[in-house]
DNA sequence: TTCATTCTTACGGTTTCCCGTAAGGAAAGG
DNA sequence: CCTTTCCTTACGGGAAACCGTAAGAATGAA
């Protein structure tokens, strides 16, 4: 098993039963903090003290409090201690529910294991860390599920970029000034009513409002 | 303090924590359970034997999986808690953040206590457990403060009615159709378009699209 | 009852959105 | 070099949404 983890987790309750988690599992040297520009700094001194811990485990989303961070949540951590320490396991453990997004974590981010805080998440953060331990990835089995059932539509970041505009307030009419100004290609509104067309046939919907209803259920804006 | 509590929680790795406290606390007498049916039929027992709860501990929201439950959440079940047994002190434990609905447990529920999962949610718990059981009500600090703080607009049923319309894909002018359909006063467009207009402006917004994805993230819809 | 206030509805003009068609442009292949 | 194809863009008619106005209905008070 993983000697040397690291837990980032802002919620107190998690935090201790995590804890206790891992001293059920026999792992000696758990280090845990409350903030993500901590966390770095951690495994940071951990590298440089030539002893790097194994693995990560860390929530996706951190409140903001008094103390200003640096780091705004788990996402980015994992993205800079990766660059710290590439050969770094880690392990989400978050109540996010929205596959695309755990999808992009094992893309982008190359996590190895996405546990969803939910009815059974002391064993399946225990299933986890050992399957994690053995070189391979893990997910909840609750998560697979719905990603599996997941639709086949891949959302551009074009199309992101119009939705996100729609639901920001921006005129349909409008977002070709805006598509121009950044540079992004095509710009033409025609472009831009084709594209929203293309989703909407897919994903059988017919206004706008529902888009973006769908986009926000699934994380993906 | 208390000598008999249940604690009503579907996360695992809460309800190890929630314990672990109870256990800090001196309270001998502690069960739990991870479902709302369950957690009615302990206490009516309990109260068949004599020996009724002192205090409820509850979540709100609870995941549904294989077990079908006749109770859908936390609120129903202290409501039906009330009628069995009215001095039943509870304390609800959830990671909701809606001042609007807070207020409402307090004032139509009669609740003790609010303790949000956040950040330094342990030691909540416990001044809450402390602060209860002297006859006062406990609210968690950063709760207050967005209470305080609070701009949010009180969503009508009647305006959730017709924005769930539109991100369900119905047209506009075709929610009057619904609305008499279904017995709902005012039905008239004009009325529907009325109300959007106060919404967005209330919230700043220019389009219908920026309403839905608010209402999204504020779990309103 | 009568009057006043408020809420609801109906109507028209303007803006925006929707959708089909066709023209312009770039890349790939012959 | 030209042609084909695909992508992008421009344009225009019709539908829907937006917005102000005014008429009509409901409620409450004198």
């Amino acid at each position: 098993m993983f000697t040397k983890v690291l837990i980032a987790e802002d919620h107190e309750m998690t935090s201790i039963s995590v804890t206790k988690t891992m001293r059920d599992l026999g792992i000696s040297e758990t280090e845990y903090t409350y903030y993500c520009d901590d966390a770095l700094m951690l495994i940071k001194k951990a590298i440089a003290k030539g002893q790097p811990f194994d693995l990560l485990i860390t929530d996706l989303s951190f409140e903001e409090d008094h103390r200003k961070q640096r780091i705004s949540g788990g996402t980015e951590l994992i993205a800079l201690a990766k660059t710290l320490q590439a050969d770094l396991k880690v392990l989400v453990f978050s109540a996010e529910n929205k596959p695309a997004l755990v999808d992009g974590l094992f893309k982008d981010l190359g996590i190895d294991g996405y546990v969803r805080k939910a009815r059974h998440d002391a064993k399946d953060l225990r299933a986890a860390m050992e399957t994690i331990f053995l070189g391979k990835t893990y997910l909840s089995a609750d998560l697979k599920q719905s990603v599996k059932e997941k639709n086949t539509f891949e959302f551009t970041s074009f199309d992101i970029t119009i939705i996100s505009l729609l639901s920001g307030g921006t005129l349909q009419k409008n977002i070709p000034d805006y598509l121009q100004a950044n540079h992004i290609k095509p710009s033409g509104l025609s472009s831009v009513e084709k594209r929203l067309n293309v989703m909407k046939e897919v994903l059988g919907f017919s206004k706008n409002e529902q888009l973006v209803a769908y986009c926000k259920d699934f994380g993906i804006i």
